[in-house]
DNA sequence: GCCAACGTTGGC
DNA sequence: GCCAACGTTGGC
């Protein structure tokens, strides 16, 4: 069982579109290290901090949960999408997406907030520089998150 | 729109 | 395998 933190813009996909869809692929992942979080560490049942980012709010807005597998994001093969990679193939994919499930909305936990809360300090997502769209969440951190979301 | 930080690309 | 140039992320 593992914690992930996964961003998302909401312009794009945000929680009230998880919440309405009730679940999602998570299709749009063109960084290495996060394409691996989903294919070698994600397991179904691991929980995930829905945040929304490059917004005038950004912060956690949600709990979600991993509800499939990786397998391959469809988004790559095709050419009238943004996320387009001329180099995948049907037989070698190169991006991976997982499902996820919509679990509850939160109170909006704003960045500044996290920032602020020194038990979060060493979260990797609040790490200078940090760029990752998608995060591990230790359990302690998990376990704090759940009680200032509760 | 700025820009710090980091990832990727490609020539050598 | 190095590394300069370029592209992207994402908060502000």
């Amino acid at each position: 069982m593992h914690y992930w933190l996964m961003k998302s813009e909401p312009e794009e996909v945000g929680i009230d579109d998880l919440q309405r869809l009730g679940q999602i692929g998570w299709f749009g992942v063109r960084n290495y290290q996060a394409r691996n979080f989903m294919r070698d560490v994600m397991r179904v049942g691991d929980g995930v901090l829905f945040y929304h980012s490059s917004c005038p709010q950004p912060g956690i807005a949600g709990l979600a949960e991993v509800c499939s597998p990786a397998y391959p994001d469809p988004t790559q093969f095709d050419p009238e999408s943004k996320y387009f990679d001329p180099k995948a193939t049907l037989e070698a994919p190169r991006w991976q997406q997982v499902d996820v499930r919509f679990v509850r909305k939160t109170r909006l936990l704003a960045l500044e907030a996290l920032r602020r809360d020194l038990l979060l300090a060493d979260m990797q997502v609040l790490q200078r520089g940090n760029r990752l769209s998608i995060t591990p969440v230790s359990e302690a951190h998990w376990r704090h998150l759940q009680d200032l979301l509760t």
